[in-house]
DNA sequence: CTTGACTCTGTAGTTAGGTACGGGGGCTAC
DNA sequence: GTAGCCCCCGTACCTAACTACAGAGTCAAG
């Protein structure tokens, strides 16, 4: 017997992903149902299952489904759109590591201080988070 | 006459916020309710925007409202307790940032590899991301 | 040929974080 | 004393990104 059809349970699993979410990515139009047989079964191709991979992966970087379709419709060789897009998430992601990079020093200093005089009533980190 | 009593759209548009918004936080419980006149406008006092504006910042670097809610009830507890969640409470931050980084880095790279390249087809960025 | 696992389609529910609205009443100025 | 804001409360609606489920069909093994 040669290799199972890829049926969606099968690219799911390939892919990392639940089958309840291809199908939502379909509805979606974020990925393509392969045409369905007169009766029986959709198989899917390796494509599919590259493409699903290249959200998962785009997802963890940030990007939002819509961006992610925004990127996939770009693929037939819009290279300086792709490079805005992702110059314009890269911005975002530096400024929220420039917040984060603040209140973790702050959070460091308090969690010191609360360490060396113990203090007697109310701890100063909501106080202190609020002045910054 | 003095200044007028802080009502909910003054305190509103103090910490920057809609209405409807403040509203929502105390239905969840996030900012308390102050007591209601028998029969006239509830006042607010310095306190509520400043916990308004407390809000705001976490939600800013990247805090869920529930998050936050434990965050101000750090407040509340004994300073040893405090310690303890703030302890917690960095040890998220920095993983966080540490996601961030990555992220970031990647992107970064992305971007890179998108200017040494000047052929017009296939955007280095969309392989690179379908790889992985 | 029956059974059980799987698929298809459509629709409905979920969580997070709001946003909008309608009916009722209070506050203030003219 | 009434016009015209503003507030209160409850409820409904919204987007994103799923997640679940019902009912019908299909496929493959025994």
């Amino acid at each position: 017997m040669p290799n199972k059809p890829a049926t969606i349970n099968i690219i799911a699993k390939k892919a990392g992903i639940g089958l309840e979410t291809i199908r939502y990515y379909q509805r979606i139009g974020l990925i393509e149902k392969p045409e369905k047989p007169l009766s029986g079964y959709r198989v899917y191709g390796e494509d599919t299952v590259a493409r699903l991979l290249f959200i998962q992966r785009a997802k963890e970087l940030g990007f939002s489904l819509t961006e992610i379709s925004n990127l996939l419709a770009l693929d037939d060789g819009s290279c300086l759109e792709t490079k805005e897009l992702a110059i314009h998430k890269l911005d975002i992601i530096k400024s929220k590591l420039q917040d984060l990079q603040a209140i973790a020093s702050t959070l460091e200093k308090l969690i010191q201080s609360c360490e060396s005089n113990s203090v007697p009533h109310g701890c100063p980190i909501i106080t202190a988070i609020s002045k910054k």
